[in-house]
RNA sequence: CGGGCCGGAGUAUGCCGGUAGUACGCCUGCUUUGGGAGCAGAUAGACCGAGUUCGAUUCUCGGCGGCCCGACCA
């Protein structure tokens, strides 16, 4: 698109009110606006790069058979109070109201209930099952602290997966798999290298439940990793007894900061009893199903990308993730020469499928790069008198600012 | 929820118990055009309420809001 028609305006300095890395650059840039503490808006450059981010674990859901769906956010008062979580005592960050027509409800904080008692109503035979759904929606939290930008909101968008299996057996299989597609997808997502599956508290139904965290010094989370295992063991469960049992070495850990960038774990039957989700086996009798629950939080992906990639001038886009791919940057005005071989070139990658970001715009060159650092598209493309005399174009890379000249053939 | 810092224009600030000034930004025009240019013009501000006072942006109290540390984080 062209940039004079984006809406969204860049600011030279960072708001008063943001601290973290990510905040800071992501309103700069114009991609989200903050509403509250901990609210966000995302604007045209802020949805595209989230939207990437969804499609990416989309498509590892669907290669591991997951379905998509989508649930509500108003919540069902006497179905969480069947599984007791639905008191303030029980679970403090609902955010609640009530009805005009009387009682109560409250946003979505996680969706094991609903779904659970959906699944009722289409499980019922062993040949019902395996079953794996998900869904990507806005979760709600009331939480007594917002921080780190939009990293951890009260309101942020979260895919939840969750699986309906026969016996452990058949959960353990697939949460070896789901293990894998996590891997995946923080890996198309750019931030692979830095990702680590640690093991954290397991809850009721399993020792440890395996959370996905990404080194970075705007972590929460204390983490202990073995880089030659490419595993790490969470602070809160890293005693002796656990890495006799992990079949660590406490020598072999470093003590890093880390992002909780996606968690995984065993739901056991602590849902499907209270709320009558059972199956009938081969033999006749009939067993509670056995749950997981998989999520990853896109919102807190994309902070976390920010804070792992970003540098002193702007933002730092995986391919895979940017609004768009190319930066075409002219340097002429209105009609000029240069204007018209930029024009053209636009024209010609559209065409051709690439998505591109088009500053037209009649600014100075130094306002363009600066602008162009700061919104980290991966490739920039300079078209300025050079281009017009030469047939050269200046392409630059974002990440790494090697610059190589290209012909108009060789960028196709 | 415990603790701390803070609240005047988008940002940074000066002065002040007598109703707000500067710089940069943003906007317009002209000039300029390869790393945030110059000139001219314009726009834009005291979180809310109560109290003290002749008078409150300034002092006091109470709200509300923001940030940070901790706690929490299905």
């Amino acid at each position: 698109m062209r940039q004079s028609q984006l809406f969204t305006k860049a600011r030279r300095e960072a708001p008063a009110d943001e601290v973290s890395k990510n905040a800071q650059l992501l309103v700069r840039a114009g991609y989200v606006h903050k509403e509250m503490a901990g609210v966000y808006s995302y604007l045209p450059l802020g949805l595209r790069t989230l939207n990437k981010i969804v499609q990416i674990i989309r498509e590892e859901m669907n290669a591991i058979g997951g379905q998509e769906m989508v649930m509500t956010a108003l919540q069902d008062k006497d179905l969480w109070s069947r599984t007791d979580r639905w008191d303030d005592d029980k679970v403090d960050n609902w955010f609640k109201t009530s009805f005009k027509s009387g009682g109560e409800t409250g946003l979505g904080i996680t969706h094991e209930e609903p779904l659970t008692r959906i699944m009722t109503e289409h499980i019922s035979s062993y040949r019902d099952l395996p079953v794996y759904a998900y869904q990507f929606q806005n979760k709600f939290r009331n939480e007594l602290r917002a921080k780190s930008g939009i990293m951890r909101g009260k309101e942020f968008l979260m895919k939840d997966l969750y699986s309906f299996s026969r016996d452990e057996a058949e959960h353990d299989a697939f949460f070896a798999r789901a293990r894998e597609a996590y891997l995946k997808v923080f890996q198309r997502l750019g931030i692979g290298d830095q990702t680590y599956v640690t093991f954290a508290s397991g809850g009721i139904f399993s020792e440890f439940s395996e959370e996905f965290q990404t080194i970075s010094e705007a972590g929460e989370d204390t983490i202990y990793v073995d880089e030659k295992k490419r595993v790490a063991v969470n602070k809160e469960v890293c005693t002796d007894e656990a890495l006799t049992k992990l079949g660590l070495q406490r020598d072999d850990l470093v003590e890093k900061k880390a992002i909780e960038v996606g968690n995984i774990f065993n739901l056991g039957t602590r849902f499907s009893e209270p709320l009558g989700l059972s199956y009938t086996d081969e033999t006749g009798a009939k067993k509670p199903v056995v749950m997981g629950s998989y999520g990853i939080g896109p919102t807190r992906v994309m902070g976390t990308i920010v804070e792992v990639l970003a540098d002193e001038k702007g933002l730092v886009w995986p391919e895979a993730v940017a609004p768009f791919v190319v930066h075409l940057v002219s340097l002429g005005k209105g009609g000029d020469e240069i204007s018209k071989t930029s024009d053209a070139l636009y024209a010609d990658l559209v065409k051709a499928g690439v998505e591109v970001l088009y500053d037209d715009r009649d600014l100075r060159a130094g306002e363009k790069f600066a602008e162009s650092d700061l919104l980290g598209i991966p490739m920039r493309i300079v078209v300025g008198k050079e281009a017009v005399e030469t047939g050269m174009f200046e392409v630059v890379n974002r990440a790494t600012g090697e610059v190589v000249k290209k012909s108009h053939d060789e960028i196709f």
